[in-house]
DNA sequence: CAGGATCCTAAAAGATACTG
DNA sequence: CAGTATCTTTTAGGATCCTG
């Protein structure tokens, strides 16, 4: 697919490049590509648990003591969507007290480039929004 | 900010660049960049609206008949939430019947590097998941 | 045509307490 | 340390019917 060709699935967000409707996403879809990266940065909290772990890996309490408000509750479901993703690998240490580290897999590097658009697109808004 | 310094607010995404606590980040903010450019993408049926609008002004029917699974009711919540975000202009036409034109802003144009990233991210994803 | 008003359900998030 | 279990609250989404 060429870079400026992008869309739902199999169309193109290009207008002119969609004749027809074959393929075109008329509903959201879990197989669709948008959706797909959506979900991995969707939810309260997921943005910032992902930006913690893009600096290492990092224990459960580490990840609570960078983000005091977050509950272990919401914290273990974010962490159990990322893992489901595979975009997040757990690793537990036998023994007691319990250790876990969690660190991205290489798909979940991937997502870098992707909060790098969200920060950059965020700050534009931002900006527009101060001159008005 | 250099291109691949980003954070939420007033942070890098770097660790190595944060030394300190300030400004970094610890809880959801409407403020933060990354929230801000969530925000515009987020909810059902928010990108393939936009995706449409895209393709230039459409009607609020021409809309739903773009996306038939989408009740008039989510319709106006997302139309409303690109609205009071500055990224879509309605332009009601008078007379009877009603007529309105949805239109993309400056700012509403600036979203699309974000969804064709959207798009490349999660059409990597869906790559490495074929893979393995 | 373009919505508004209601009602309902389900999912997400948060608070609190407890366990291997 | 790293969670689980419960419960309550909040929010989102969908269905249906109605109106300027």
């Amino acid at each position: 697919m060429a870079s400026e060709r992008v869309g739902h699935q199999t169309v193109t967000w290009d207008e002119e490049l969609v004749p027809s409707e074959r393929g075109r996403t008329v509903a959201p879809s879990p197989r669709c590509p948008v959706e797909v990266a959506l979900a991995a940065v969707s939810g309260r909290w997921a943005t910032l648990v992902l930006r913690d772990l893009m600096g290492g890996p990092r224990s459960f309490s580490a990840l609570r003591t960078g983000l005091p408000q977050l509950s272990a509750k919401v914290l273990t479901e974010r962490l159990d969507g990322l893992v489901a993703q595979g975009l997040v690998r757990r690793d537990r240490s036998p023994g007691f007290p319990a250790r876990t580290e969690y660190a991205l897999t290489d798909a979940g590097r991937a997502l870098r480039p992707l909060l790098v658009e969200l920060y950059r697109t965020g700050e534009a808004l931002l900006r527009r929004r101060d001159l008005a």
